[in-house]
DNA sequence: ATTGACACGAATGTCAACAATTATGTAGTC
DNA sequence: GACTACATAATTGTTGACATTCGTGTCAAT
């Protein structure tokens, strides 16, 4: 945490990863001034940031009011992962009919850190490198638009992830990925496309989006 | 353009009218003094109008050279028009399960004006209320997210309309906006949704997706 | 005792000056 | 005459201080 030239993204990802790890919990109020101490950068980079996080959905900016870690509801959730489904899918549709050897080679060499981390028992990194994994597919699929909106879908599903996991949910295992590649690689349209389906039907049904309570701090957002 | 508050979305709406108005092509430097100039407000305003018309694809931003207005090429106007379809055809299931008669009346009224413009003949009020209607379908769905991403999409469908509309382009007219509202209020979630489809098919079949050249000013992008 | 208003404190929003980076024009050399 | 290196000008990026807004605690009045 103690680097040389503070990014941006760097501190994005930081606290991100503080939210997966759930030492920061939906609805936890984000001062500024503390955020800038903490990672001892301007309040105005830090403005940055949470700009950059409200749009990936993971804060609540309320003006003259301050930051809050997104509290989304189970409806929010479905739409997350209707979307995502909706947007893999084209992503695979464009892979199959343009993906090259060198593609190939940098999505075996992904799902190779996938492995390692899973071995390790790395959680934290599994979930990172996951998600990583289908913005890697965007990236080749060279579409500037989806590879935006799927960014921000990614990381809220990390955020659905934890709010809404059940207690004995295994990971989303590389094993799926491994299907992936391979079925890409053979051409199969229609297959892939069924592939991916199933696979992000498998992690949304990992969840329990049967609950539909309010929690205590949603209260004066609820009252508008 | 004189407003007393020149609020950021004021700012970036009328942008964005420039740009429909083919005042400003693709292309075109939008330098950050010059326009604080112009709308008589801080650059530190202007930068967050900037990033704001990032967000939504409007512009593109480099970093230490400026921001360009875009130019999104044929695939990413197939990209918008896919994922506009997909996002309302979600919208229009959920508006089918839980409309009300108020909600209804807030359609009619907006339809009203769309009358209006079309009658009048301003085709700038008919583009910027079509847009409208469809935000606010995704107002009503009650879905931030929906509503958030539409958003962006809606914006950049009006820039791919400007680049790639064929010279006889017809208006997307009210007729099918009056239709979606009877047909959603009948409850007929399947031909909604058919409806909904074959309403941003028009659209898109009214555009010629089939060059693919390049823009001269897209030169020093495409060298990295 | 409860409620209302007022004032104080804290956090956010805004701005203008400063620093860093890039583009441009000029001179010098082969 | 063309190409490179340097100096200058223009533009973006960053910072810190100032203005504004909102929450909270106190006090008085009913």
């Amino acid at each position: 945490m103690e680097k040389r030239k503070p990014d941006v993204a760097q501190i994005c990802q930081t606290i991100w990863q503080s939210i997966v790890e759930k030492k920061l919990r939906p609805g936890t109020r984000l001062k500024e001034e503390q955020l800038s101490e903490v990672f001892g950068v301007s309040r105005a980079r830090v403005r940055q940031v949470l700009a950059v996080l409200q749009r990936d959905g993971l804060v609540s900016i309320i003006p003259n009011r301050g930051a809050f870690v997104s509290e989304p509801d189970a409806d929010e959730a479905r739409d997350v992962f209707y979307l995502r489904t909706k947007i893999e899918e084209r992503v695979v549709e464009r892979l199959v009919e343009r993906i090259s050897e060198q593609d190939i080679n940098r999505l075996e060499g992904h799902l190779k850190k996938e492995l390692a981390a899973q071995a390790k028992g790395d959680r934290l990194a599994s979930v990172k490198l996951s998600g990583e994994f289908h913005m890697l597919l965007a990236t080749l699929a060279e579409s500037t638009l989806l590879h935006g909106i799927l960014q921000a879908l990614v990381v809220r599903s990390s955020l659905v992830t934890v709010m809404y996991r059940r207690e004995e949910m295994h990971d989303c295992g590389p094993d799926e990925h491994r299907e992936l590649i391979d079925i890409i690689r053979s051409g199969d349209k229609k297959g892939a496309l069924q592939c991916m389906q199933t696979h992000l039907k498998h992690i949304e049904d990992e969840l329990d989006l049967s609950q539909n309570d309010v929690s205590s701090r949603d209260l004066w957002q609820v009252f508008k």
